[in-house]
DNA sequence: AAGGGCATTTGTATCGATCTAATATTGTCA
DNA sequence: TGACAATATTAGATCGATACAAATGCCCTT
């Protein structure tokens, strides 16, 4: 009695293409057209389809489409360290601009650890991804990308690069950034600028370096390496290394940071040696996250908009995908100074 | 001499199971049990394939896999805004969690609008996620979540939860971590304690506003509702409400924020008005982000581990799919109360 | 009436894996 | 030797969509 197997019974409630052709009386073929937005269908037909789709509670089945298809409408989104504002705000900016596109990432942490994001981005690509956006882990090797020229898909750096990569990028301007703000204290009058980078191998720190050291080469100041320190961008590495400056003979009247974090800690290390900031020393940072600007003394910073990074990087990935050939682009991003109180002219003794 | 359809050509280079199968010698299906890990196979075909998956460089395919298998080993994570680096952090345990478990996350940021969580919501489905995590955005309607139930994975609520929604929760003890704050200023002397909360109507601005009644209750005081205000969680309501409070009769001998953004703005606000804290008034907040101990003074706050609710809530989401029945689950992790250099005893004056 | 052009629609093969049930192989024991 | 169980392997259908080429109408010419 149960052997008359006329409609094939479905365990699964989900409805299919099939079912959704059947309720609209048309076939397969022209369901999947309307589904795709195409302007074959007739006007009638599309309608039909549309209101099948409402009334048996069609979703779409992106997984089975790709397979034919051969893209997903995913993307692999691999950041160095979410926590960190900075790279949560590019994220933000990512999503956002795929959102519109109708497009939607996966999301991976490397923690800085190049292994990790071997496997993670590998796992991406099981999945299917159409294209990569990716903020390389220190470490990461030029290699890496070779790997992915050969057996990935398209790929875009941002906010960091690995300089040996042909890859497209979408990054700030770090180099200028750091001289603008070096520019600024040499107008104030500074000679003496210290300079506390990071120890990290990243392009991000060299080129930060590089524009603290260009600015100093272009008003003819020169550099003084024993006023150039190294250490992890931390608090503790900005106090240590500030006090450790301002014992020394060739004592800054001004320092610039690495970032805004290291710039926090060198006020709080002039602080404790009870020197006032900006009279004493003047302090500039970078990044202007949200807490510079109510710091204490306000921190003078340069300004990166990762939001705007964000939303470039993925039209870059989209347009890449989209058109896989054609040379490799550079976007870079001019940074803005923000001049707070924490800058301001040299003490008179000096 | 084109038409020798031998073997039949692929354009694509990426090798398949069939690949794999006549480099190793065996089935389609034998290559499918390796690897898939299944101790079926023999030790020996067992190497044989996995030798060949490397010599060919082999790529799986999560994709076609999910179509036939009905799970992608994929889940959602709908977050109400990343740049808060309070989900940032959870973002990043919940990431940690999943890689360990081979797990990968679709990310999307709602900015707090439903409508725009109901899209994205609905384009992972389309994508085959197996789970979801969620911190609903502002304003969710538990209908949504009836709709998820019908037409949904699994679901796992994170940091925020909608009252009426029957889903697991995975999050922190909002009620009780204010009410330990509450309890610390009245232990140190304080009976005018003011509270500036949350304008949001979310669970988490509901409990910690409770939280901060029980502590009043319990010690006899009751409760003032002219010391309570409200605003948004910003350093400029701080500043404004604190002031507002400041120049009213009822005057606080102490201020609980709804965060330490709003705790920032307190202080400031008092040091605008020329007051000392905490000699003047005492300041807490809650979150204890990166921030709270740098600041001047070090801040008195509540802190929540949003890495470890992360990794509980994806654990807590994995233990759902594999099996779906069963009642929902709260998972509610205590809080750790920081004291720290902003709050102290009542000026005697009081 | 036949043919050409255009707008619509559809049948069938296919993407790359898993599933099911059946078959081949081997070892053990009566 | 043959039966039986345990182990190892496989063929063929299938998941839900897209691609491609072919078919269908219909109107307009000639």
């Amino acid at each position: 009695m149960t052997g008359k197997r006329a409609t094939r019974e479905r365990p699964r409630n989900r409805p299919t293409l099939v079912d959704l052709a059947a309720h609209a009386g048309v076939s397969r073929s022209t369901v999947s057209l309307v589904l795709r937005g195409s302007r074959l269908p007739a006007r009638e037909t599309r309608e039909r389809v549309l209101s099948s789709i409402a009334a048996l509670g069609y979703i779409y089945d992106r997984t089975a489409a790709r397979l034919r298809a051969r893209h997903s409408n995913t993307i692999g989104l691999v950041v160095c360290e979410i926590t960190n504002p900075f790279y949560a705000e590019l994220t933000a900016g990512i999503d956002m601009m795929l959102d519109e596109a109708g497009w939607v990432p996966f999301l991976a942490n490397t923690g800085e650890s190049p292994e990790r994001q071997k496997r993670l981005v590998q796992r991406m690509c099981e999945h299917g991804i159409d294209g990569l956006i990716l903020c390389p882990a220190e470490g990461t090797s030029p290699e890496f990308f070779d790997w992915l020229q050969q057996h990935g898909p398209p790929v875009v750096q941002a906010l960091r690069f690995v300089e040996q990569a042909r890859s497209d990028y979408a990054g700030a301007d770090n180099r200028r950034g750091m001289m603008m703000a070096a520019a600024h204290l040499i107008a104030l009058g500074h000679r003496r600028i210290a300079f506390i980078g990071n120890v990290a191998r990243t392009s991000v720190s060299a080129d930060r370096l590089a524009g603290y050291l260009d600015a100093l080469r272009a008003s003819g100041i020169g550099a003084d390496e024993r006023l150039v320190r190294k250490g992890p961008p931390t608090i503790e590495s900005g106090a240590g290394n500030i006090i450790a400056l301002m014992q020394a003979p060739q004592r800054p009247t001004a320092v610039i940071c690495f970032n805004d974090i290291v710039a926090f800690g060198a006020t709080l290390g002039l602080q404790s040696l009870g020197l006032h900031v900006p009279r004493d020393c003047s302090v500039a940072g970078f990044d202007d996250v949200r807490e510079a600007s109510l710091w204490q003394p306000a921190l003078t910073t340069v300004s990166i908009d990762a939001l705007r990074i964000g939303e470039k990087a993925a039209r870059l990935l989209l347009g890449r995908i989209a058109n896989p050939d054609g040379p490799a682009r550079r976007l870079i991003l001019p940074p803005e100074l923000k001049v707070r109180a924490s800058s301001g002219p040299p003490p008179v003794a000096s």
